[in-house]
Formats: structure tokens, C-alpha cells, sequence
RNA sequence: GCGCGGGUGGUGGAAUGGCAGACACGCUAGGCUCAGGACCUAGUGGGCGCAAGCUCGUGGGAGUUCAAAUCUCCCCCCGCGCACCA
């Protein structure tokens, strides 16, 4: 395909930005800083989409604009590098994962340069490179030495496909987020961080980000899942063997008719040891062990359990109620188990209806009396305390709190407080990550590798294709070492870090990227955080978004950071769709961008994916609509070739009133060209909103349409009729209607506005108009509400609710002056014929409408 | 099941209590042109009408109001998130 003609203009300012620096970010400045952060993407190599053109240049956009406003801005570019599809790809196409990301970035970055995106360059960071993760991995150390790195043995979610464990978050809807693969259960010891440390600073905190989405502080708030109960210590009837529970209904305590432990709780087989119930017991726990987290979950799903011929005795009433395994409690939440109350409790009332339990009513309505027998369904509701000795009477409200009150007094238990949120397994049994920095000996155990010895270097000859064992552990030059503390044989942790270790501190790193002695520069890091527009997917919304804020909080306790949250405004972006789907490489429903830019150079494309839709929704791809942008800026560069140079007046006289003075019209035979400085006024006041005060790029958009219109009719005037330039010609009263300085004015403010949309043209538009370059050192416009006000303004009127006539009046014309325009009218005079008016309703400069009968 | 977002012309969308459909695509007619998928002008929600105009109209139904796409209630549909967490 031919190249359009714009692409030379489009490398041309490419060139120029980078030779200048345009966009390079100044660590210091006395302007206000402005860091403007994208999440940065995996290095995929496929060729960008429509999806990505549009993720960048909303950052893009912000950029320009707000260095125009006068911000010394921060926006910087990276790479996600490490990860499963550079390994997975190096498997089937044979290359080393290490060349195979190192193409893949030269391409990627590539092609971001070619659209012209405004980042600095000179901070790029990448974080499969050893000088980044040697901090990924001071910061596990950093988190040991703090208690907060640990390892478990326990359940951990296993991707089949991607063959190794992945976090709780990673999980969704029962499947891999990133293959989509059942996810299975798999008994291995594990490295976890404390997150769950911080669950009531993650939580409490959201509050501060009112600049966040509230659909996605929603979402962290049910991750973190916080819940206030009470923690009741049950005792086997036989061994007396503590059993606690969590509960959030400690009111329901009296009626326990059952208790409940999870298939993979320690204690099970213990409790059925050598017991006739003890095989099947046994049987149903593996089996409960098999089922995929998608097949265990669901609330509809029926419940199962089996008995263990075991007890446990209530502490405040002395029942002994029988003790069931059932995979309907969750091990790892609370204590495992779980107190059956039917009357009260979903999941119990139809547990206890399979098993054949007695449903007992301790929570009575108001008018009618429950019978545990025949209910069909459990209470849940508030009502009065029964059958729960001393608390009977009490509203259930105040039950909950004499009866905790009374465990903690009786040492049965007391207040406590559960999250959803469970501490983040980092370990991948992989090999493209960062090693974890740790190392096995037989005398000392864990011993973590030394700061001086970072970074614990990935190899690169490795055997890296998956199987039973982390591919690192074949490597025995890297396995093998001494320890740290004795001296003596030790191993290295052979599973390497989740990914999502690397991208939880990346937006550090940028403020000061080639820092060789810290994590980061404390002086630039408190420059430029907090990061002021974060924009990404939503699909982060509990994964990267809270691992980030846990980071951020963990270098807060290190007093590396003095603020609370890493991120004060969150942009969640939508999905470009083609036939309703995703853009993805992998099933080819793409629109490349390579095409759109080769056809139309880089501007068109860029506007126009702003113009089809506001920049959060989620919008279906069509091709349609993009020659509407090709030929708006088509006609905005007819114009400003039509006018330059534009040399008279210079940019920076004050045409603000022209053609006022003192507010009021000089001649009122110059409409049109007052009507153009007005509209000049009203253009830059509706774009500076748009896009300043929200991300309404379309409506920005369609502004500078209608405003190029405008200034199309107007510059056509002077085509049409037989005048002289006489400005120019030194007539020191120059026709207003074919004022060059009135068509400078609004041209030059057009580019500008343009700008951030448009910058190659805009860039070679300012030029031609005869300003220097770059058009982003220039100052962004400002208006006059007054100037841009209308003075005559259109006013509809109706007639019970119905629109019947329009009058035009003077902006700001009173009441009084209104109504006898109404009156005066003569489509109202047909209207009002006959009729009383009951009531006048008038809107000043809005409305006016007559009630008659 | 629970939570959030959404449903407006042939299409993308605009309007968040005050003229529904800005802006743009597409379409129709005319102009210009050797020609054009280029450019210019006009028109373009449905129905009735030569027209002026009338009337209906923002998923469906009810309500509040002088006035509702916008606020309230009920229902339908679509998308996303969470989902046995005691």
C-alpha cells in the first residue's frame, strides 16, 4: 500500500521530540510534577492493535496536555519481561526466552515510537534485566527479615497449562486468568507473603482513593473481605481436644446442631483414626481433594459430607453435636471448621435436611413462632433470642454482644475478626522469573542470600522445559552452594518469583532507573510519587492494583515512602471488541494499526479511536468512521495552509476582546467575525473541561469539529467576496469580517487545542503558522466565560411542557422582559388564544414555559 | 443468587431535570469533475401532510414534576465482577 503523505511529517516530529527531548521528564523543577503512568505491557511481539493505540495515547493525551499546562511531566515506558509466553513460545520455536523478550521489546518499542507516543525513552526499564530484579529480589529479603516472607506447606491452586502454582488472585471463576485452564489443588511447601498482614490498612485505605474507580475499589474491599465475629472454642466430646470456630453469628451459638470440618483439615485424620467411620472418611476426603476448584465452589452445588463418628460439646450449653467432614467449608478460611447452625444458616439448613439433623430455632420473628421441624427455609433475619437460656428475650442484635462477651469472660472465646484475603503465593515452578534469594542448608535451613551477593543471577543455560521439578533444579551449578551462614553444602531455592513481584514496584524504579546503590532514589521517588494518573485494565482491579498498594505500604514501613497510596487517580480503560471479542493475537481477530497509520499517517488513527467513544467504555471496532477524522484534519490543514503565515499580530497580542471594547460590540456589522472570536472563547473553555477536568475525548473532539466548521464559513467569506486584505495592506481600519488577526487568533488556538489529539500535525501546523517549534512548549489557551458566552441567546418556550415557539433575547434578559417577548410572539399568541395561564416557569437564558387550562 | 455498569436514529455516540439525537459515519439529492470511494451545498428518528404544522418517540410498565433519556418503584434484556468465606 502507498504511504500517505503525512507519515513523512509523522517521523519528521518523531525525530524532532527526540532530538530535543521534548518529553524528557526533569527530576527536579520548579513546575508542578505530572507523572503519568501506563501499566506496562508483557513484550508479546504481535503487532500492535487498535486496543493498544488506544490504552497508549490516552496517556499520551494526558501528557501533552498537561505539559502544555505547564507540568514538568513524567511519563515513562517499561517491560513486564518476565513470564510464561516467552518461555512457552522459546519451547516451541526453539529460541532462548532471554532473545526471544529481547525481540520482542525492539519490536514493541518500535512501533510505539512510530506512533509518536511521548515517552522518555531514557527511563525505560525492563524487568527480566539484572540490575531491575536484584531489587525484586532486596525486596523478598527485605520482607524475610521482616517475618513477612514465609514458607507453607498447604493447597495452592496448580495451573495444569502453565505448569506451576499460581496465586489466589491469578484464579478467576475456578480457572487460570491467563489460560483459562481448570485450575487444580496440589499439597506443596511454599514461599507466601503476609499480605493478610496489612488487610486493615488495604482496606481502610481505599477510602483515600476518591480518584479511583468505585467499581474497582469495590471489588478490592470483597477480596480483602473483612468480617467481625466472634471465635467460640468447641471440645471433642472424647479427646477434649480444642476445636474453635469463627462465626459471624455468635447469637446463633445455642443452636448448633451439628459442626462442620474441611476434607483438608490436619485434624481429620487424627479424629477417625483406627474408627469404623475412618475409611470412608478417608475416601471422601480424597475425593474432595480431586475436584477442581470450580467443581467444589458454587452454591448451588448439593452438599456432601460424611460423619466421623465424633462429637464436639457446645461450650455454653454442653450439647454434643455430631462432627461431619464436608468440602462445603473452606480449610483455609477461619478455622476450618465451622459450626452448624440450620436454623439460621443457608448452607446448614440444606446441609442438615440431607443429613437428617434437627433444625433448632434460637432466633424468633416478631409475630409468628418458627418450628424447626417444618420450616423450608432458614431464618436470617433480626428477631429475638429463644432457647438460648440466659440470653432469651434479648433482641439478636444485642444477643451478639452478650454472648461474645460472655466466651471471652468464660475463656470460650471472644471478638475476632477474619479476612477473605489470603497471604500471596509467590513461588512458580518455572523458569523465566526472578530466583527467589534463598538458600537450603542442611544445619541452618532457610538461610536468605546476602544483599552484597544480589543479584542471584538467572542462568541462561538452562534445561527450561516444564515438568515434575522447577526447570532451575536441574542446574547444578546453580543449585549447588555453600551456605551463607556455615559455609557448609547448601541448595538455592529453585522456584522463582511470580510476575507479579516484578510489576508491584516498577513505578519506582522509573523515578530514578539507573540508581545502582537502592531499590530507588529516595529524593526522586519523593519528587514523583505519588503517581498521579494511573490508567490500565480493569482486569488488575484485585491482582497488580493490590499487590502494588501492599508494596507501596511495605516501603512506607521501611521509611522509604511517605505517602499512604502509591496511585491518587486510577483510569480504568475499555476493550476495543471486534465481533463482540477481545482483540487477541491468538484467535487473529485484530485491527493492526500498521495499516490505518501507513494509510492515513499516525494522527488519524490516534483521533479517531478518541472520537469513537468515551475512553472507558468498551467499544466495537469499526472502520467506518475514521474517514469523518481524516477529513476533519484534512480541512483543519486546508485552513492554516489557506491563512499562514500568520504573522499578523504575533501570537501573544491580546485579540481576546477584538472585536470588543469595554465588553461592548465597536460595529455591529461584523457578526461573523465576533461570532468566530466567541466561539474561539467557548472552543478552548469546552476542550479545556473535557479533557482536564474528565477524559471526554469525543465530545473534546467534537467541538474542534464544529469550531473547524466554523472557521471554514468564515474563511470561505473571504473567497466569496471581492475584498482586499486591508489589514495587510496597512489600512489602519481593517474590514472586520476579513480581519486576518481575528482568523490568527482562532487558527493558532485551534492547533493548539488540536495538539494532544493530532501532535505530528499540530507540530507541523504551528510551524507553518510562523511559531517555533514544539508546539508543547507553548501555553495551553485560555478563555473568557464572558467572551465566550453568547449575547443573544435562543430560548425555547413551551406550552404545558411542549415545545411551540422559540424567541431570542438578550442574554440575561429578566423575567419581566421574557415573559413580553412570550407575549409578543405571534406562533404564542396562536397558541395562548383563549386560554388563562395558571403559572409562569422561566428559566433565565434556558426556558420558558406557560401552564394554561 | 449478590454487586456494579449499561440498553437513545440504519451505525458510533451527544444531552445527568429544561428544544432528545450535538459531532461523525452511512444514505439521498444537487453542484464540481474526463472520472472518482476526492471536494462543496442541502436533506436525513417514525407516522400524517404539498406545506405550515400536527403527532408518536430514549428496553417495558407505573410514579414524582410546570417539565423526565435524566429522579423513584417494579419488570425485561445485555456485559462485567464475586460467588458454600461460616
Amino acid at each position: 500500500m502507498e504511504e500517505h503523505p503525512w507519515r513523512d511529517i509523522d517521523r519528521k516530529w518523531q525525530q524532532f521530540w527526540e532530538e530535543h527531548g521534548t518529553f524528557r521528564a526533569v527530576d527536579r523543577s520548579d513546575r508542578k510534577k505530572f507523572y503519568a503512568l501506563m501499566m506496562f505491557p508483557y513484550p508479546s511481539g504481535s503487532a500492535l492493535h487498535m486496543g493498544h493505540v488506544r490504552n497508549y495515547v490516552i496517556g499520551d493525551v494526558l501528557t501533552r496536555l498537561r505539559k502544555m499546562q505547564g507540568h514538568n511531566v513524567l511519563h515513562p515506558m517499561g517491560w513486564d519481561a518476565f513470564g510464561l509466553p516467552a518461555e512457552n513460545a522459546a519451547i516451541k520455536a526453539g529460541v532462548h526466552p532471554a532473545d526471544w523478550t529481547r525481540k520482542n521489546i525492539a519490536t514493541m518499542k518500535r512501533q510505539l515510537q512510530e506512533l509518536g507516543i511521548s515517552y522518555d525513552w531514557s527511563r525505560e526499564i525492563s524487568t527480566c534485566d539484572p540490575s531491575y530484579y536484584k531489587w525484586t529480589q532486596w525486596i523478598f529479603l527485605k520482607m524475610y527479615e521482616r517475618g513477612l516472607a514465609y514458607r507453607k506447606k498447604s493447597f495452592v491452586n496448580w495451573c495444569p497449562s502453565c505448569q506451576t502454582t499460581i496465586a489466589n488472585e491469578e484464579v478467576h471463576e475456578g480457572t487460570c486468568w491467563r489460560c483459562h485452564s481448570v485450575v487444580v489443588r496440589r499439597d506443596l511447601e511454599q514461599w507466601f507473603l503476609k499480605i493478610t498482614q496489612y488487610a486493615d490498612r488495604l482496606l481502610d485505605d481505599l477510602t483515600l482513593l476518591d480518584k479511583w474507580p468505585e467499581r474497582v475499589r469495590t471489588m478490592q474491599e470483597n477480596w480483602i473481605g473483612r468480617s467481625e465475629g466472634a471465635r467460640v472454642v468447641f471440645r471433642e466430646r472424647d479427646s477434649g481436644a480444642e476445636m474453635p470456630v469463627f462465626t459471624t453469628r455468635p447469637d446463633t451459638l445455642f443452636g448448633v446442631t451439628f459442626m462442620v470440618i474441611a476434607p483438608e483439615h490436619p485434624m481429620v485424620g487424627e479424629l477417625v483414626k483406627g474408627r469404623p467411620e475412618e475409611r470412608e472418611v478417608l475416601a471422601y476426603v480424597e475425593k474432595a481433594l480431586t475436584l477442581s476448584e470450580i467443581e467444589r465452589t458454587g452454591a448451588d452445588r448439593e452438599k456432601t459430607g460424611v460423619p466421623t463418628g465424633r462429637f464436639a460439646v457446645n461450650p455454653v450449653n454442653g450439647d454434643a453435636v455430631p462432627l461431619f467432614v464436608a468440602d462445603y467449608v473452606v480449610a483455609e478460611y477461619g478455622s476450618g471448621i465451622v459450626m452448624g447452625v440450620p436454623a439460621h444458616d443457608d448452607r446448614d439448613f440444606a446441609f442438615a435436611r440431607k443429613q437428617g439433623l434437627p433444625v433448632k430455632v434460637v432466633i424468633q420473628p416478631g409475630a409468628t413462632r418458627l418450628d424447626g421441624a417444618t420450616m423450608e427455609a432458614a431464618f436470617l433475619e433480626d428477631g429475638v433470642q429463644a432457647n438460648s437460656g440466659a440470653f432469651d428475650g434479648l433482641p439478636n442484635r444485642d444477643g451478639k454482644k452478650a454472648i461474645t462477651a460472655h466466651l471471652e469472660k468464660k475463656g470460650w472465646g471472644g471478638p475476632l475478626v477474619t479476612y477473605r484475603l489470603r497471604d500471596w503465593g509467590i513461588s512458580r515452578q518455572r523458569y523465566w522469573g526472578a530466583p527467589i534469594p534463598m538458600v537450603t542448608c542442611a544445619a541452618c535451613g532457610h538461610v536468605p542470600v546476602p544483599e552484597a551477593d544480589l543479584p542471584v543471577l538467572l542462568p541462561r543455560d538452562v534445561d527450561y522445559s516444564p515438568g515434575a521439578i522447577s526447570p532451575l533444579e536441574k542446574s547444578k551449578e546453580f543449585v549447588e552452594v555453600a551456605c551463607p551462614k556455615c559455609g557448609g553444602p547448601a541448595r538455592r531455592e529453585t522456584d522463582t518469583m511470580g510476575t507479579f513481584m516484578d510489576s508491584s514496584w516498577y513505578f519506582y524504579r522509573y523515578t530514578s532507573p539507573r540508581e545502582e546503590k537502592a531499590v530507588f532514589n529516595r529524593e526522586t521517588a519523593g519528587y514523583w510519587m505519588p503517581v498521579d494518573q494511573y490508567i490500565g485494565g480493569i482486569e488488575h482491579a484485585v491482582m497488580h492494583l493490590l499487590y502494588a498498594r501492599f508494596f507501596h505500604k511495605f516501603f512506607q514501613d521501611l521509611g522509604l515512602v511517605d505517602t499512604p497510596e502509591p496511585f491518587t487517580a486510577l483510569f480504568t480503560q475499555g476493550l476495543v471488541l471486534k465481533g463482540g471479542e477481545m482483540m487477541s493475537k491468538s484467535t487473529g481477530n485484530i485491527v493492526s494499526a500498521d495499516g490505518l497509520v501507513a494509510k492515513y499517517g499516525c494522527d488519524v488513527p490516534r483521533a479517531y479511536v478518541l472520537f469513537i467513544a468515551p475512553p472507558d467504555k468498551e467499544v466495537e471496532w469499526q472502520d467506518a468512521g475514521i474517514e469523518g477524522i481524516a477529513r476533519w484534519l484534512h480541512r483543519v490543514g486546508g485552513l492554516v495552509d489557506g491563512w499562514a503565515p500568520m504573522d499578523l499580530p504575533p501570537s501573544d497580542m491580546d485579540v481576546r476582546k477584538y472585536p470588543f471594547v469595554n465588553g461592548e460590540v465597536v460595529d455591529p456589522r461584523h457578526p461573523h467575525a465576533k461570532e468566530v472570536v466567541r466561539m474561539t472563547h467557548a472552543t478552548v473553555q469546552k476542550v479545556t473541561m473535557d479533557t482536564s477536568a474528565s477524559f471526554h475525548f469525543n465530545t473534546a473532539i467534537s467541538s474542534l469539529m464544529e469550531f473547524t466548521n466554523v472557521l471554514a464559513g468564515y474563511s470561505a467569506r473571504r473567497e466569496a467576496l471581492p475584498v482586499v486584505r486591508s489589514y495587510q495592506s496597512g489600512d489602519s481600519t481593517p474590514d472586520p469580517e476579513h480581519d486576518p488577526r481575528v482568523m490568527s487568533f482562532a487558527l493558532k488556538r485551534l492547533i493548539l487545542l488540536v495538539a494532544p489529539f493530532a501532535p505530528h500535525l499540530a507540530e507541523e501546523w504551528w510551524k507553518r503558522s510562523g511559531e517555533k517549534p514544539s508546539v508543547f512548549d507553548a501555553s495551553w489557551p485560555t478563555f473568557d466565560p464572558a467572551a465566550a458566552a453568547e449575547d443573544v441567546v435562543e430560548i425555547p418556550v413551551q406550552v404545558n411542557g411542549k415545545h411551540r415557539a422559540t424567541i431570542r433575547a438578550a442574554r440575561g434578559a429578566s423575567e419581566d422582559a421574557l415573559k413580553t417577548l412570550v407575549l409578543g410572539d405571534e406562533k404564542m399568541k396562536a397558541q395562548m388564544a383563549g386560554k388563562t395561564v395558571r403559572r409562569w416557569v422561566i428559566v433565565p437564558d434556558r426556558l420558558v414555559n406557560v401552564v394554561v387550562g
